[in-house]
DNA sequence: GCCGTTTTCGGCCCGACTGTTTTCAGTCG
């Protein structure tokens, strides 16, 4: 059995929850939490090291204590110190935290003098009236709480985060209704949104309006005034907090124009991100807020985002790349990539049409992919065996290639616009064991040629890896479609070991693609950054079944950015007679 | 518990808002 870094990082957290609540010395909690964030983060499964029997790769905020419990947890399933600390309290006391306005203080006191062990026990306590006698909690505290609870019980099984695209579309409403008030200079989202996370938990909001006291309490008044809220939750002289209708929490801060740039870092974060950068501000003798950059009482900059990074003496880092995952060392040394532009982009290599499971017919396709400046459209649809996606027999791929010869002659007379193609294509099905669903004749005929595992997501780690790397073994392979089968907030990825097979791609000349479906991006970030490292090329598709999905591409290459992935990493930044030259000698 | 151009001790990122207080603790991001 392996264990993933997201549980070794699980764990960290388990027991800073557990020694906060216990009191301790909330360094070494903060130290327990760090860990968890550096593990979480890390580019490679620290199990695969174990494995090959080899010491953990130094990574900072892990020391010579927490590298011995992740070796000893990796080697033994177990973490004697989340053990011990488990029996010394009542587990349900752990899910008492995820009520908003508990923490670990308050969470002490109820379990000391009121014996609360769960949530059950604190709804008893609530509605006893016990709560508003305990020191520091109030009638508002033990109402908030009520709320909180039932929230809990109600939503205990409704994801709390929503696709990237969900929360852009919310934003873009928001923000809309923003800009158009009279009194505001500039809006913006900050957040994980503008990180382009793969998941969105809540919005984060920067207002600067005009200056001057009344135009700023007139903005604040009419962005309350926003026909979607649902429920105010705060309300302070610099910031708003409130709930919308489609149940998105949303932040808002008003911000001056010379706090602008300072206040949009430290909104964007990432939380580690920001850590690491005002540590940094701090040996140099700075500090930053979101107010600016100060030395002592004088404030040096902040007025725009460049300028914050320049007074610590980083070259800018693009908001994707902000999870301090490696990206403010490289901006220290001046090394940081010339990321990925949708603009590079010259083609899409996956899409599907009328003939398989798509809603629009090849010409269709064809003109959206002109109309977005592409070169070259591979048309790619299922393969036989996928037969819920209507997937082609032998005989229909036969036609559609002789139907594409003939739309290509067509864009070879011009009309006096730019040189296009259609590629003939497939999405072919990878079977239970590894041979590929058409025959070597057909594939031959085509130019390109996507392999996807659409069946049998259950395969043990060993088998399911096996599996692929057979597939990349047949000379027509040449992009692993979707690698990891995930749908982000659905489903979760098929068991396989992604170094393993990045490695197969590297030797064998054939790509992994990253998807840009909204629910799929996968490659994600991590894996991406493996992929760059090892030197396997990866190709951005919109796997578009609608000529309207073609615009997910930007949402790839976003995800691209993330793993800091350059134009030269990604095989459709070029013509297709250069792509066919990186294909693989047949 | 981690870390070191203030190296093996003594620091550790920063501020807003709320409620319960009468100057601040707790929570949150």
């Amino acid at each position: 059995m392996t264990i993933h870094n997201s549980e070794i990082a699980a764990c960290f957290e388990e027991i800073a929850d557990i020694l906060e609540i216990q009191n301790e010395n909330e360094f070494r909690v903060r130290a327990y939490r760090n860990a968890a964030r550096v593990v979480a983060g890390a580019p490679h499964e620290l199990s695969s090291f174990i494995a090959k029997d080899e010491e953990l790769p130094k990574l900072s905020g892990i020391g010579k204590d927490l590298s011995q419990k992740i070796t000893e947890f990796l080697k033994s399933g177990k973490m004697p110190l989340l053990v011990e600390l488990k029996q010394k309290i009542p587990l349900g006391v752990l899910e008492l935290l995820k009520i908003p306005g508990l923490g670990p203080k308050r969470v002490r006191t109820l379990m000391q003098e009121l014996k609360v062990q769960g949530i059950d026990d604190l709804k008893k306590a609530l509605e006893s009236k016990q709560v508003t006698e305990l020191p520091g909690f109030g009638e508002k505290i033990a109402h908030q709480l009520f709320e909180g609870v039932v929230k809990r019980e109600a939503q205990n099984r409704l994801p709390t985060r929503v696709l990237w695209i969900h929360a852009q579309e919310i934003a873009q409403g928001l923000l809309d209704y923003l800009r158009a008030l009279p009194g505001v200079k500039q809006a913006e989202a900050a957040g994980s949104l503008r990180r382009h996370v793969e998941t969105v938990g809540d919005l984060d909001i920067l207002v600067a309006p005009h200056a001057g006291l009344k135009a700023r309490s007139e903005v604040f008044k009419k962005i309350l005034e926003f026909e979607d809220i649902q429920t105010v939750l705060l309300r302070g002289p610099k910031k708003l907090a409130f709930v919308l209708k489609q149940g998105m929490h949303v932040d808002v801060r008003l911000v001056s124009e010379q706090e602008w740039g300072a206040a949009l870092h430290y909104f964007t974060g990432s939380k580690a991100h920001n850590v690491a950068v005002r540590t940094i501000a701090v040996k140099k003798g700075l500090r930053i807020s979101e107010y600016g950059v100060y030395r002592g009482t004088r404030r040096v900059s902040g007025a725009t985002e460049e300028e914050v990074f320049k007074a610590v003496g980083l070259d800018y880092i693009a908001p994707e790349m902000r999870e301090n995952a490696g990206e403010i060392e490289a901006a220290a040394e001046h090394k940081l990539p010339t990321l990925l532009l949708t603009s590079h982009i010259r083609g899409d290599l996956h899409c599907h049409t009328t003939a398989s499971d798509g809603r629009k017919s090849i010409s269709e396709m064809a003109q959206k992919a002109r109309n977005l400046g592409y070169e070259y459209l591979a048309v790619t649809e299922h393969s036989q065996r996928l037969t819920v996606a209507r997937g082609l027999e032998p005989k229909r791929l036969w036609e559609r290639i002789r139907e594409i010869d003939g739309l290509n002659e067509g864009f070879a007379k011009g009309h006096g616009r730019p040189a296009f193609r259609i590629l003939k294509g497939a999405e072919v099905d990878i079977l239970e064991d590894g041979s590929l669903d058409y025959d070597e004749d057909l594939l031959a005929a085509l130019d390109w040629v996507v392999c996807s595992v659409h069946s049998r997501f259950k395969l043990s780690r060993e088998k399911q890896t096996e599996r692929i790397i057979r597939a990349m073994d047949h000379p027509h392979f040449h992009v692993l479609g979707h690698p990891t089968g995930r749908l982000i907030l659905e489903r979760e990825p098929y068991d396989i070991d992604m170094e393993k097979i990045l490695q197969a791609a590297v030797e064998r000349g054939c790509f992994l693609e990253l998807n840009a479906q909204p629910e799929r991006l996968d490659l994600n970030e991590v894996h991406c950054k493996l992929a760059k490292a090892l030197g396997v090329k990866l190709v951005v598709s919109s796997d578009a079944h609608n000529d309207t999905e073609m615009d997910f591409m930007p949402l790839g290459v976003a995800q691209a950015r993330r793993g800091g992935l350059e134009a030269a990493d990604v095989v459709n930044t070029r013509s297709w007679s250069e792509v066919n030259k990186l294909l693989r000698k047949r």
